[in-house]
DNA sequence: GTCGGTGCAAAGCTTTTGCATCTGC
DNA sequence: GCAGATGCAAAAGCTTTGCACCGAC
């Protein structure tokens, strides 16, 4: 199956790189049809999809419910709240080494990194650190 | 809010934990119904949601669309196949100085880490460089 | 006794899919 | 012209939730 360029799936490609934010499918849904208005929500899902399944963007679970997307397939690591579900940005100092000893182990396997750490965002470790010292 | 240990919840864990692989809530439900018949589905959605919530399981996203857990809170990887969604274990020889640098850097929010690749499982791998030297 | 948890079933949402039509190659 | 892609809308399927009752503390 060869994939055809067209003007859909590049919209939905260019938005979800030019987001910083890792968007579930609605939200880009939202932003593609500001370009496309005629474009349908299938069509956003079914491009995600194979996008996605060909390492072109980045699936991201482990929130909640809903899946996320990333656009950024760069390495890039992220913290996923476990309380309240937002995923925020890590960079860390360097990891280079480590990655590549794994790429080795795995050659032309990996098509993208998304290193999840399961945690408390900023704003749920401060809300519970004040409960703990008020309780 | 504080947590009741109910029995539901403690065989809901202690079937996850024995579980090496990375059951769907559905899944874990059908295990946990042979310990508790009467067990629902809320039930376990219920607990996972708050287990996770509380760090004590992995929630583990990225795949297909169905979300999966992880009893295995411990310092491990996976490979998520952008393909088929099969969730491959990766055991590298050794993250150990990387991890503490970032949880130093993180002191006290991190709750697990789940280091999802996305690529190819090796049964799609194999698939696809086949089919690559057949056309 | 109170507050959180459970079972059940219905509701809610996200995601997928069938079909006719259209477009890229 | 054909295979793949799209729009639309309906269907499917996963997850959540309201409610009455039960159990842990």
């Amino acid at each position: 199956m060869k994939l055809s360029r067209t003007v859909q799936r590049k919209v939905i490609m260019d938005e979800l790189r030019k987001l910083k934010c890792h968007p579930t499918a609605d939200e880009l849904y939202e932003v593609v049809r500001r370009k496309l208005p005629r474009i349908s929500l299938g069509t956003v899902y079914r491009n995600l999809e194979v996008l996605s399944a060909n390492g072109e963007i980045l699936r991201l679970g482990g929130g909640k419910k809903q899946m996320c997307f990333d656009g950024d397939t760069s390495r890039h690591y992220h913290l996923i709240c476990c309380r309240c579900g937002v995923v925020e940005d890590i960079v860390p100092g360097d990891m280079g080494s480590v990655e590549k000893e794994l790429e080795s182990k795995l050659t032309g396997r990996i098509t993208g990194v998304s290193v999840d750490f399961s945690g408390y965002c900023r704003k749920c470790a401060s809300q519970l650190s004040q409960k703990a010292q008020v309780s």
